[in-house]
RNA sequence: GUGACCGUAGCUCAAUUGGUAAGAGCAUUGGACUGUGGAUCCAAUGGUUGGGGGUUCAAGUCCCCUCGGUCACCCCA
């Protein structure tokens, strides 16, 4: 171990085959279900210009303060590791003049994100999101649709022992007029705030949200509460979206404390949390930013979006002993009887995989035993042997490695005979 | 960025108050069974004990630094 000079960096790892599979079937089932949705996919580059994320994210957010991962570039331009996705397709947005395109316009990503934090359980400085956008549209049938779309998604996996939680920032309006009641309200409790909360008090006020001082919370919960100041506009789509989510029969918690760390959030915000993962327990959220796209230069644009951890899904999956269907194994081995046999054994494999079926052989000269055993291992279910004796009569002999059954098949018919053969097999099962 | 705990073969772990030449199981490879798997048995491969420095006659074991891991805080996916 200690001969490997290089490891991952901190708070990177590599995603071995096992979980790979696992990802691959998680991200199958996504882009199933983003389709049934009609969201399109966009791939945007890992990397922008610093500044798109300071004005997108918010100069005051711990994102921006101390997660990016800035590095100037040759030329000396600031540029920095995308830490969310909604920024990026914004800017994809406006540039590619989207606002030509039928709103509301929806798309999907999958993709890794980077932020410099010390790495806990479920957080790490790589890690990989699924979210999607829709943008152009207030009515609050799309912010339905979107928290459907996510719902589902996980319902969709499995996933049973999440709770969904449903609040309403507000606009910069009604926002505005909390605020202010909020401020005056926790002015007397200034002597017994903790310092963040005494710092947030002039810094960024609704930030106060996001402490878990059971004192300070304790001050909140006794203080105003944010959706009884939001005006009528953005009070009837709170109700609107509510109404259509319990026609769904889609369960939420109003969590009048939900903030989010994102500046650019109005209106709706939601989160779906795990029991399961620990302090980072959101496996994915999202909300709503009326006001992202004009401060990015473009027209005034509503949108709203979320974005789901991939490795916290996975690890929530894992306790919840999600089933996640193994990728196909191979279905046949050859087993070379005789070293002379090569030419005779490497063309029949790829015969078989012309014909799509799933071989393998050996590749390191063992012994035949060694063969049968590697052949287990892979759990393949034929083990074919081409040895002289089969080859003077035209024939492979075919083994069930399940029944350890033989029989001697004519080279002609060797892949029809298979193929029916696998086919018989398949009929039961086909997961792990 | 702060704090706590941790770091011995690919994996899981041993190694008396610092004391011979760091062991075992699993995994891998070969063999017992010279044309045949899963069981069993035998053997081999595999470690400058994360790295560096220090204390000591002697360090896996003690001290310092560093890198990494784990968990928590901050905050979020």
């Amino acid at each position: 171990m200690g001969r490997n000079k290089f490891k991952a960096p901190k708070g990177t790892r590599d995603i071995l085959p096992e979980e790979a599979k696992k990802r691959e079937y998680i991200e199958e089932i996504a882009k199933e279900i983003f389709q049934l949705y009609n969201y399109q996919p966009i791939i945007t580059p890992l990397f922008e210009k610093t500044e798109l994320f300071i004005r997108g994210i918010g100069e005051s957010t711990d994102i921006v303060q101390k997660e990016m991962y800035t590095f100037q570039d040759k030329k000396g331009r600031s540029l920095t590791l995308r830490p969310e996705g909604t920024a990026s397709i914004v800017r994809a947005f406006l540039e590619h003049n989207f606002n030509q395109k039928p709103f509301p316009l929806k798309l999907f990503y999958i993709g890794p994100m980077y932020r410099f934090e010390r790495p806990q359980a479920g957080r790490s400085r790589e890690f990989w999101q699924i979210g999607a956008e829709a943008i152009g549209s207030i009515e609050p049938a799309i912010d339905a649709e979107i928290i459907c779309l996510m719902i589902e998604y996980l319902t969709r996996l499995g996933l049973k022992d999440f709770t969904l939680l449903l609040n309403s920032m507000g606009c910069p309006k009604c926002r505005l007029s909390f605020i202010k009641v909020l401020e005056k309200y926790l002015h007397p409790f200034k002597g017994e705030l903790c310092p963040d909360c005494v710092r947030r008090l002039s810094t960024n006020l609704l930030r106060i949200y996001d402490c878990k001082n059971k004192n300070c919370l304790k001050i909140l919960r006794q203080g105003p509460i944010i959706s009884h100041f939001l005006c009528e506009e953005c009070l009837s789509h709170f109700k609107e979206l509510q109404a259509l989510l319990t026609q769904e029969g889609i369960h939420f918690q109003i969590e009048p404390f939900l903030a989010r760390g994102l500046d650019y959030y109005t209106k709706t915000t939601f989160e779906v949390r795990s029991p399961y993962l620990g302090a980072q327990n959101a496996i994915g959220g999202g909300g709503r930013y009326d006001g992202l796209i004009e401060e990015l230069g473009g027209d005034s644009t509503p949108g709203i979006g979320f974005a789901i951890g991939v490795e916290r899904l996975l690890l929530h999956a894992e306790v919840e002993k999600i089933k996640i269907p193994q990728a196909a194994k191979p279905k046949v081995f050859i087993g070379l009887v005789e070293r002379d046999l090569k030419r005779e054994a490497f063309k029949i494999l790829q015969d078989l995989r012309d014909a799509s079926i799933s071989a393998e052989m050996d590749f390191l000269g063992r012994s035949l035993k060694s063969q049968i055993r590697l052949a287990d291992k892979l759990g393949v279910s034929f083990v074919l042997f081409i040895g002289p004796d089969e080859m003077e009569k035209g024939v492979v002999k075919v083994r069930d490695m399940e029944s350890g059954l033989e029989e001697e098949i004519k080279k002609d018919n060797l892949i029809f005979s298979l193929k029916k053969k696998l086919s018989v097999k398949d009929g039961g099962n086909n997961e792990s």
